[in-house]
DNA sequence: CAGTGGTCTAGACCACGCG
DNA sequence: GCGTGGTCTAGACCACTGG
């Protein structure tokens, strides 16, 4: 058989086809992302290389590569040259430049330290329910606490998750300062995406007491809602700032 | 000769090369980027198929298709299957959606009406020489505006330009409530980024008095300086907020 | 050194938009 | 029907990592 046009028809292997509209790096891709959330290769560890993924689903490694290359610009994996793919962990470089907006008026990105005020198991206000889209019936876990810059409180936050996914929290072991991270590695659960709203508001007596401000003074609120893999809320934050010596950063475009 | 294991080696086209590091996609995205800059193609014009630039640049389709997509993750360009690619125009939904964070709190998405209240000429502040990086010597322009959603006054913003690149702004023409667009199809000038920083500010009296609020409630500053598609900063621009019916949004991650 | 991801090419086929 | 971008494949070579 001369070597001329070969067409793409009559290969050897049955490669899988498209189905129904669904692309092919589609496909792969949500094979791989349900994996993720079934926590078949943990935070941290490497992917099969794309070789083998090709192998196994029957598609070119082009395919494969598209696929996780857009989940790596979403943040869900990393690569590295030589060493392979892996899955994105909630390290203290994340929350910093990921999830967390503040940055003091000289440039300077620090997390705040973290105490917590009070912790409970309760029944969900109707806005948690809207916030976090409670089922009838579902508990909450709804804890607040103080962040501190350099030992100066700055900023006052409300933290509420649904108590079927932390059974336990709060109770049995002390929540650490990266909540995220803490989310991840306790309960299995990762945050792969955050909304936020923000407002101006005027502290009330609570706060300047707390924040050592005078009531009234304008605050930075933060509105958050927090998304797990699949989409589905998992956290709902509200976070009230003393922006004297911070700001909220973004970048557009 | 048989038709078999042909290197890459050896055909008749000679290929650009990789020169110093530079990778042969990069170099296609710096060329075709630096065209944007000198206005080869019009905001809204199309570009050659990735066939012709291909066949120009001497590469392989698929490079110029790797830089003309990094270039619409950039929002520089869009792409239209059977139609073609083309250059970013700052249009109304753009500004909306790309450079204004402002969401009322029903969720709806609304570019507020704008008058101009004063405009002049003049030698810059230390802080605007600073944001915008001026050298010696040269002058800006700067005004102030109210913004309005229905007829309500929510907005007071203070707006800096180089002159060097805006001549005879806002003597010979009235400026439009779409800024962006106006810059680029008047001066030229496209806004590929801009960084935002935000605080929450007690009201002063003079923007009590414009805003119809009263003196010391929160308002949100919005303090933004955007970049040209060449990385040089091109305005400055401070917002103070009535967020009262209106909140900053954002997603992350 | 072998194995990984990263780049680059070449070509086939698909889906869309327009005449 | 034709030209566009979009998908998919196959394979060569490069650059980096680790043993």
């Amino acid at each position: 058989m001369p070597a001329s046009k070969k067409l793409a028809a009559n290969t050897n292997k049955p490669r899988r086809k498209r189905t129904s509209g669904q692309l092919l790096y589609q496909q792969v891709d949500n094979i791989i992302r349900q994996r993720l959330i079934d926590n078949v290769w943990k935070p941290g560890e490497a992917l099969p290389s794309e070789m083998q993924l090709a192998a196994e689903l029957d598609v070119s490694q082009g395919t494969v590569r598209k696929a996780l290359n857009d989940m790596v610009s979403e943040n869900l994996l990393f690569r590295r040259q030589g060493l392979g793919t892996f899955v994105s962990e909630h390290t203290e470089r994340r929350a910093l430049f990921l999830y967390f907006s503040l940055v003091g008026n000289d440039g300077s990105r620090l997390l705040p330290e973290s105490k917590i005020l009070e912790c409970e198991e309760t029944d969900p206000t109707p806005e948690e329910i809207e916030k976090l889209e409670l089922n009838e019936g579902e508990m909450v876990v709804r804890f607040c606490r103080i962040r501190f810059f350099n030992e100066i409180p700055t900023i006052f936050e409300t933290i509420t998750l649904p108590l079927e996914h932390f059974p336990g929290f709060g109770t049995e072991v002390e929540p650490p300062n990266n909540l995220f991270r803490f989310y991840q590695s306790q309960y299995g659960v990762t945050v792969a995406k955050a909304a936020e709203h923000v407002r101006a508001i005027a502290a009330n007596t609570e706060e300047a007491i707390l924040l050592g401000i005078k009531a009234g003074q304008p605050l930075l609120e933060i509105d958050r809602v927090a998304e797990m893999l699949d989409g589905r809320p998992i956290e709902w934050r509200i976070s009230h700032c003393d922006n004297t010596n911070y700001r909220y950063v973004m970048e557009r475009g």
